[in-house]
DNA sequence: CATCCCCTTGGCTACATTGCCAAATAGCCA
DNA sequence: TGGCTATTTGGCAATGTAGCCAAGGGGATG
């Protein structure tokens, strides 16, 4: 594998990666709607206003939202268009996983 | 937020952190093009053959690969087809990411 | 200026992930 | 059967992540 490739999933990876987790999913589906300042998103989630900034700061680094500071709020966007065409194929995968879960339910018999 | 659409969130979660990691992005493109061997993407990759064989297993428990046993050679193959496309999305994240270093570049002056 | 509010950062603990080595398993072939 | 190859599993050390509390910074408002 060369040095090119390497740095080149690395990188996509580390977007991923970033997505991969409850709250900052629930965090992008919540933007793609429109824009949220930290308390909206906090109150939504219901952990800690420092929890969900950490989570915002990961999101942010990875690129996949900006920030807007208007007074004395933060007002977070989603940065790019197409992650929730992207989640279609996540959905696929989690469809396949239950048809397996099925066919195993009838080769036991219940 | 309600308890499904916790579950939901974690279920996809689940899956996006499988892909989140350079080696098994890697083996995920290279089972695009066709099966591959365990020995074949150890190769590929130059880890250890278990290390390797840990990946392989993350991205089978994620429902994203499945294993074929054919002899004393386990050959794995990608479960669902969308994938790629997937990726799309996560070039564009990067290529914005790259345009706001350059218009960082134009505003220092270099 | 003092105070309140919104948000971020530092620090800590608990827990998860990664990658290697060593050992176990399973199929092939002589 | 015994040895060989391909793969998986257990175990360990190093490193990374999540979430809370406490403290800090910056804007609004009296």
């Amino acid at each position: 594998m060369n040095k090119d490739r390497k740095k080149h999933l690395e990188a996509r990876a580390k977007v991923l990666k970033a997505m991969a987790h409850p709250s900052r999913l629930f965090i992008i589906e919540e933007l793609y709607k429109g824009e949220r300042c930290v308390c909206e998103l906090t109150e939504m989630i219901g952990a800690d206003v420092s929890t969900i900034s950490k989570h915002l700061s990961v999101l942010k680094q990875a690129g996949l939202v900006i920030d807007d500071k208007r007074g004395n709020q933060v007002f977070y966007q989603l940065r790019v268009p197409c992650i929730l065409n992207f989640f279609g194929c996540v959905e696929s995968v989690l469809e396949a996983q239950l048809q397996d879960h099925s066919s195993l339910l009838k080769i036991v018999g219940t």
